[in-house]
DNA sequence: AGCGTATATACACTTCAAGTAATATGTTTC
DNA sequence: GAAACATATTACTTGAAGTGTATATACGCT
């Protein structure tokens, strides 16, 4: 699997999401994806793991994983070749970002 | 199927960037994309309409796709928060794009 | 109308991703 | 050492996603 591939879940993507903010235990990430299990959660990081996009240290019973983002510079890579064409969208874009916001999440 | 997924593909991400360039009749598309029968491009192609990366129009017998990037944004949307990790990276990114260049494709 | 061309769709099949429950493994606590 | 805790892995089911082949459909030309 590669880094396109492992963001198009969209649950990597909120874990990706939630590591951002700060590094965390395996238990933490579990608790915040409650649509999932835990063992499914487990099997995303592994994924993440892998492909290089997060790492983990222990610390006693605890997992704690960090993001790792040099990957993702393959993403940003890609896209930015289209920057080009939305050049008056960067309004549009805070407005998107505003309208996401405040929608409800179901 | 959405924007994430679309273009965890490969052969989906090698139609965008072909029509990144400029539009072209679906056959042009097959004839790059030599590792896939028609049908399998026709397939990608359906796909990236339906998700709103693409349009077409008739030509004629021939059809015509167009890159259709706006919803390109929502993954720009995503990676944009990344790229604090990298700030030092843009040079490292050059020294990347020139590498991928270099690189013989298989 | 028939034929050729261009391209979309149907069918059959394979692979594997995603989920859960159960279980295994390692660490900590008592 | 047993029990509790934290979390990874296994086994299994389901369904999605990919492919090639065959065929259908639309258009152009004669």
């Amino acid at each position: 699997m590669d880094v396109f591939e492992a963001i198009a879940e969209p649950s990597r993507r909120e874990l990706l999401d939630l590591l951002s903010e700060r590094e965390r235990p395996a238990g933490e990430l579990v608790a915040h994806l409650h649509k999932l299990t835990q063992p499914a959660v487990s099997r995303h990081l592994r994924i993440l793991r892998e492909v290089g996009l997060v790492e983990v240290r222990p610390d006693g019973q605890r997992r704690i994983y960090a993001l790792r983002a040099d990957r993702l510079i393959e993403i940003e890579n890609w896209i930015s070749r289209y920057r080009r064409y939305w050049p008056r969208h960067l309004d549009a874009l805070e407005s998107h970002l505003a309208h996401n916001q405040k929608e409800p999440t179901e």
